[in-house]
DNA sequence: CTATTTGCAAATAATTTGCAGCTGG
DNA sequence: CCAGCTGCAAATTATTTGCAAATAG
């Protein structure tokens, strides 16, 4: 998730919320990543160019953005919070072996997800939406997936 | 989930594991509740009858349970653990006013999506299983909800 | 009998809180 | 200026660990 410095800049000041270094900096590591970092890993990602940025601060900031819809938490079976830049609904891939959350996507197979709700009858529940959770291993760890 | 003292015991045997009056009374517990519970919910709601179960051998039991795969863990964003009795295939409603956790499957959805994976190229991924994960939030909060 | 399991209390890990001082708008 | 942020340290919460005593098979 490539991104620069004034949307960034734009997408926290759209959201009432005051420019800092500190957000911008923390905003920029975790749309830097693509594998859905604790606070902890956003942490050391940002420590040695940020010294003074403390941990607390990092998790009250993820917390504001999670509550501005700036970010989304990741739904985790370890009870570590996780943080994901795409706001947008989207599912996960779960590799067991290497710890990993990759986003998947596919338009047609959602549409066919959101046509089969349509049809249900759906009682006393609002659906907000829903999304895929692959549960998987990576086969060789240290190359990457593809689904095509 | 209902299930008898027999079927628990076999279950835990069937695993390799000796058969203890803590190990039936917290599956026994898990299995009777259908909100999938944290293990202080699971502490509770067995502590009346059995104040000498320490929550400490809640802790080990259900991490024991889920190694042997007798429990599943849910996935959940507020790092609190929660657990599945039904160990089989099936999606989560998360009912955000509730915070309630209800399964959900429909056999012809699940086909859908096993044939959508068929025709795909995966490369390096092993796919375990898919479930779906719907979030919403409930209308009436102190009312079933239901999905024909 | 003996390898496992349990209860207890202490330890750890992740996250939150309180508050005085700083700073963006 | 001053409401909203930040850094620090202490507090809290959920979970894990170590170990001696208990027990299932």
């Amino acid at each position: 998730m490539i991104i620069n410095k004034d949307e960034i800049h734009e997408k926290i000041s759209r959201n009432g919320l005051k420019v800092t270094h500190q957000r911008m900096v923390i905003y920029g590591a975790v749309a830097g990543m693509t594998h859905h970092p604790t606070a902890d890993h956003i942490f050391e990602a940002i420590h040695e160019e940020n010294p003074s940025i403390s941990l607390g601060t990092v998790y009250k900031t993820l917390d504001t953005f999670v509550e501005k819809g700036i970010l989304k938490k990741v739904f985790t079976t370890n009870g570590q919070m996780r943080y994901d830049p795409r706001t947008e609904n989207h599912g996960h891939i779960y590799c067991s072996n290497t710890d990993e959350i990759i986003d998947y996507y596919d338009k047609d197979l959602n549409e066919v997800i959101v046509q089969f709700f349509k049809k249900k009858r759906v009682n006393n529940l609002m659906i907000n939406n829903i999304t895929l959770q692959i549960n998987a291993r990576k086969i060789d760890p240290d190359k990457d997936i593809s689904i095509k």
